[in-house]
RNA sequence: GCUCCUGUAACUCAGUCUGGAUAGAGUGUCAGCCUUCUAAGUUGAAAGUCGCAGGUUCAAAUCCUGUCAGGAGCGCCA
């Protein structure tokens, strides 16, 4: 449809079709068309495409004259075209434009921008740590990574999951301490509470009396070294724990990793590459061994402590290189905290500086802190929030709801649709937001379930399912008598491949979810004014309502979050 | 001190990349709508110096410069 519009300019003005493609947009109320052209800069862009200018260089008169010169010349499709100022809009053939977007939206394919040939892409994501708590604020991490992976293989691309893991290093050695020297009585138990609380204890201590951090660096020594058996053996068992209890978690966040790294499996390698590094003359030494990046602004990059004990920083350049052996690809994208941003920018510039072949290669995508409304959520001061914890008090919200709105107490999916409606509501209220903005999560405000809010899109959806699944005939379809509430819904459908390309390009999985609320508020409008079943416009409400579901169920897929055939 | 992110209605946020028509939602407040396909819904009202000051432009919440405020980071935590 639009490409009717810029053809018909296209053989008036004689611009390019990217040119007038360009600035081609929707006007902001529909009353205004369907298309519009604004006429601001149409003198000076045909002066640079060395057209002799028009007489007139005034904009309203521009949109008069193109008016009347494509009155003449229209086509059937285009119902009519009207000078609004200095805008000319355009009203396509209503039936041609419902018959057009629903066609178009029906298809398997519709609103999947595949580049051809496929790329491939590997996205890291999540990364929490052994021994320590999976927060509120991990789900923010996982949620946009998965999201983003999504986004791409919608797109077409060959997506590959990673997630990489710190079980081992400093932090450990300071929970294996706590729990030797204060907790060895307690039995180890496979809880989160318990193994995040040992952690946090570890902490305190440490920051009550600085001194006993030697005996926390001599641990650590023999955690690297594997000399002592009782050290490696604890490490061993605890570190299960934590591994096991992120199944669940990533089960009921949809997400599903390719791989898993772990910190320990580079340990050796990352030493190596330190070391090389020095015998390059790349890295310097003083008590440790660095990396001075002040001439690029970037401060210092310590790989190895002055013990000779490695750091995060040297095993993720190994890193980084067995993930380019592993997993070839056009693209390494790393999802992190925005806290973390100096020091990947850090690590890319040494990934550079080493010669390493795909260093360009390697992306970072940055999000924000989730906060409380008094300040930072931390693992290692224990003030936050357990994943665990907070997923069943908003299940049980949704359970509460449904019960509450439902007759059948006892339907055996109860709980599987709680979980369901509480992961849209959690997942749906971050993502909705702006990647790079730091999140207020309010616990006294819990989550939302009305509104701009998860439960409400599944509830669209499951609405629109309840009227489709009382259908047992087919109904003849047709166009005559459009009302505007199926038009706006069927506009606003065939925003959806716009809105997913943008959404990759930018990585901005929020401009999906604003899409899928947009969408459903439509749907709502058009459900309250366009009653269906045994209506004389049965057939084609049905077919825009199958439409509805699709675009909004993909679009949702595309957040990482699943529909409810009914709620 | 330097670097990055953010500042839009009482609150929480869209819109900023790519300047364009009357700056949009949700929550909360007030007034309506369930004998009709699910009221986690819907209709309407009230509510805004787009942090501030300059600049660019026919046109600025959007671009540029400065400035203020909040958050984060800046050598042996990850």
């Amino acid at each position: 449809m639009k490409q009717l519009v810029i053809k018909l300019l296209q053989k008036e003005l004689g611009l390019s079709q990217k040119e007038i493609e360009n600035l081609i947009e929707i006007p902001p109320r529909s009353e205004m068309g369907d298309f519009s052209f604004p006429c601001f800069s149409i003198p000076k862009k045909l002066a640079d495409a060395g057209f002799p200018a028009p007489t007139n260089k005034n904009p309203t008169a521009i949109a008069q004259d193109l008016a009347k010169k494509i009155t003449k010349s229209k086509s059937k499709k285009i119902e009519k075209s009207i000078a609004t100022g200095p805008y000319l809009n355009f009203f396509i053939d209503k039936k041609f434009l419902a018959k057009e977007i629903l066609k178009n939206s029906l298809e398997k394919d519709f609103g999947k921008n595949i580049q051809k040939p496929a790329k491939k892409i590997v996205i890291e994501f999540s990364q929490p740590n052994t021994h320590k708590a999976f927060h509120v604020g991990h789900i923010r991490g996982t949620s946009i990574g998965e999201s983003i992976a999504r986004i791409h293989e919608f797109n077409g691309f060959k997506v590959t999951r990673l997630n990489y893991h710190g079980d081992t290093g400093m932090h450990i050695a300071k929970w294996i301490w706590a729990y030797q020297k204060f907790h060895k009585d307690e039995k180890i138990i496979s809880d989160e509470k318990w193994v995040a609380g040992i952690y946090t204890d570890a902490i305190k201590r440490l920051a009550d009396n600085e001194d006993l951090q030697e005996e926390v660096d001599t641990i650590n020594q023999k955690l690297e070294d594997k000399s002592d058996k009782a050290i490696t053996e604890l490490w061993k068992k605890t570190r299960e724990f934590s591994i096991k209890s992120w199944d669940k978690i990533y089960d009921e966040l949809n997400t599903k990793f390719d791989k898993h790294y772990f910190e320990s499996e580079v340990e050796l390698e990352g030493k190596k590459v330190a070391l090389k590094l020095l015998k390059d003359k790349i890295a310097k030494k003083d008590d440790a061994i660095f990396m001075d990046l002040k001439e690029y602004n970037l401060g210092v990059l310590v790989l190895l402590r002055k013990d000779g004990t490695v750091l995060y920083s040297a095993k993720d350049l190994a890193l980084a290189l067995k993930k380019a052996d592993e997993f070839p690809a056009n693209e390494y994208l790393l999802t992190i905290g925005d806290e973390q941003k100096h020091y990947f920018n850090q690590l890319e510039k040494t990934l550079e500086l080493m010669k390493f072949k795909k260093a360009r290669e390697y992306n970072i995508l940055t999000f924000g802190m989730v906060r409380f409304p008094e300040g930072k959520m931390s693992s290692r001061t224990g003030n936050n929030i357990l994943y665990s914890e907070f997923i069943e008090s908003v299940k049980k919200i949704a359970k509460d709801g449904l019960i509450l709105r439902s007759d059948k107490q006892n339907d055996p999916t109860i709980d599987e649709k709680a979980l369901t409606i509480a992961i849209a509501a959690i997942k749906y209220s971050i993502l909705k937001q702006e990647v790079s903005k730091n999140i207020i999560f309010d616990p006294s405000k819990a989550i939302a379930f009305e509104g701009d809010t998860g439960p409400y899109l599944l509830y669209s959806y499951a609405r629109a399912n309840s009227i489709t699944k009382k259908v047992t005939s087919k109904v003849k379809v047709s166009f005559d008598n459009l009302e505007p509430q199926e038009l706006k819904l069927l506009k606003k459908i065939n925003e959806f491949p716009e809105i997913v390309k943008r959404a990759q390009e930018n990585q901005a999985p929020n401009l999906i979810a604003n899409f899928s609320y947009e969408l459903a508020k439509i749907f709502n409008e058009f459900y309250h004014a366009c009653p269906v079943l045994g209506n004389k416009s049965e057939g084609l409400r049905l077919e825009i309502i199958k439409s509805f579901k699709n675009t909004l169920e993909k679009s949702l897929d595309l957040l990482g979050i699943n529909v409810l055939e009914e709620m």
